[in-house]
DNA sequence: CTGAAAGCGCTTACAG
DNA sequence: CTGAAAGCGCTTACAG
């Protein structure tokens, strides 16, 4: 409304003066005290609006000693999984008062140090974490030394004593495949994936599939990339150029399947009909991509929003026990496999 | 290392004591003051974190009256494009020093409202906003009147004096309408979007092209429907049910367009070779679709990168001139059209 | 080059 | 039910 002066705020106390009551009175209107009748209040909440006046958040938290910011750090967010995550994570902790502080490290450890860091030096309440790769398995107690909350999503740091949230890879894979394999797929390429826990735990649930049935596993049709569209696309490529030509893939997560989609379109082929292909992750992109990919659905949105509430019950109770929400993966069917 | 004391933080009063100096001298240092010869910095600093000191952000700026984190406000994460502009902009900013709030409001009006507000509170030093659809008006003159900088990004908020930074939708969308014609199609639809200042210049594009070569503008072939690939999928499905057969489209942007790939392959048909169909904005998908998708480019990062410079060349000058930054579309030709 | 002092805008016992 | 006072952790003139 009124052009505000940017030489001196208007505080608690001016609103104190033009309602005519003392400061602490206006402290404890805002803070929706009961101790202070409802005429008084009324008064006091006018007199803020005339004036203009704005709570000073970093104010009251410095005085308090408290925090109503919480860290969210992501990785990938160009992969939508993780945007997915994102999104959920946000929503549940702004509904629950907070507000976030974002960082995205696009896998880089340096940026995610500097940027926990700066989350420290705010004062964060809470930190939700998807690490980078690389990122020292000692980070979990580094931060709680730090006595602020953390919760680890996605990727798991080793084991200790840290919240988690994230999905069980291994079932995930094993499902997938267990899929092809009862579509009569008896050569099954594995596409994707950069060397880590959760390409470890996808490879582990592979192989349980394929031991299950007697088929050996083939090195050869292993084909490591970055997990990306391109990388998806280019596996493919190498994949279907193998000889005697694999039937199926399982991809390490639906980015990589879309690439590989991508990959067979161009050579004539299609997912479904010439080839099965199995994503991971069921992003919403996966109903409608060219044809509908059939993947292992591991409900992003849920995975974030149990991390937020994991974070917000561990911030309520610091010393309560460590928790691990891990989603049970289901098949989702489509078209590509 | 040392587990820290929740009760009483570890201040720049230790580090004085530790460091055997006063206090200004600790906070002088910190700050990197050239008044403070080096052995007495060196010796505070390691003093500093001998005893574990964490620099305390929020008393110090509220004492400086200064604030280091910007807010940046999006509408839809789950859409890549804005995934994109939101990586740009965080890491621009991130490198200038500053830390980001990070809000998405996904389209809900109550929920922009909020978080401006709380960002607010917080004293951030600046905001970013694609707004969402709705926002009124005037609200640049109302974040203007807080004495905080914005830029508003993508979507214009009607004329006023506000920082802008977004593409030349009409340019771009005109481009694609014209590379169709010149193709040889002459029943050209129009898919996706929702009513609002983007899809009218889009529109004023399509219709300036078509007029170009006096074709007649068919109201029947504009389908409107929220932009996501969903909405490409059903929109693209109605279109193939015209008779006579429209034989090419443009759509309100790629995720749009990457549904109409799915409808067509649906079909059996295939862009590029059966059907013309042009996305916009050029997201990293874009490359490795089903088939490779053509499109205008307009360069999602660049933009989003540009909305953060605007924003801190507000900050250090506030009264600089509006700053307006449009990019120039350019035509990516893939496969589909 | 370094120290004492005031103060950013708020909250929270503690009296009354 | 309301007011006076102390203090969160820092910065910034101002002396010396």
């Amino acid at each position: 409304m009124s052009t505000s002066n940017s030489t001196r705020a208007v505080t608690i106390l001016d609103v104190a003066a033009a309602a005519q009551v003392s400061k602490s009175t206006v402290s404890l209107v805002l803070k929706g005290s009961a101790l202070i009748p409802v005429e008084t209040a009324d008064r006091v909440r006018a007199a803020a609006v005339k004036i203009g006046y704005v709570y000073n958040r970093r104010a009251g938290e410095l005085r308090g000693r408290t925090s109503k910011t919480i860290g969210v750090i992501v990785n990938d967010l160009t992969n939508p999984f993780f945007a997915e995550i994102l999104v959920a994570v946000e929503r549940t902790l702004v509904e629950a008062g907070y507000i976030v502080l974002m960082a995205h490290t696009n896998e880089d450890l340096d940026r995610q140090t500097q940027v926990i860091g700066a989350m420290r030096e705010q004062g964060a309440a809470g930190l939700v974490l998807c690490p980078a790769y690389g990122t020292p398995r000692t980070l979990p107690k580094d931060v709680q030394a730090w006595n602020i909350p953390l919760v680890v999503m996605v990727r798991t740091l080793g084991p200790g004593r840290y919240d988690f949230a994230g999905a069980d890879n291994e079932r995930g894979i094993y499902l997938a495949t267990k899929h092809l394999l009862d579509a009569g797929h008896r050569s099954i390429g594995f596409l994707g994936g950069r060397a880590g826990v959760v390409l470890e735990q996808r490879l582990k649930g592979f192989r349980a599939a394929l031991a299950e049935r007697k088929i050996v596993f083939d090195e050869d049709l292993l084909i490591l990339t970055k997990p990306t569209r391109q990388g998806g696309y280019e596996t493919m490529l190498t994949l279907l150029d193998k000889k005697p030509r694999p039937t199926a893939a399982i991809c390490y997560n639906d980015v990589v399947a879309f690439g590989a989609l991508a990959a067979l379109g161009e050579r004539g082929m299609r997912a479904g009909n010439d080839f099965g292909l199995m994503g991971f992750d069921n992003v919403l992109d996966a109903a409608h991509s060219n044809p509908p990919l059939s993947t292992v659905d591991v409900r992003p949105g849920e995975l974030g929003q149990h991390a937020a509430e994991i974070l917000l019950e561990r911030i309520r109770v610091p010393e309560r026990a460590r928790q691990t929400f891990l989603v049970d993966p289901q098949l989702v069917l489509r078209q590509s496999g």
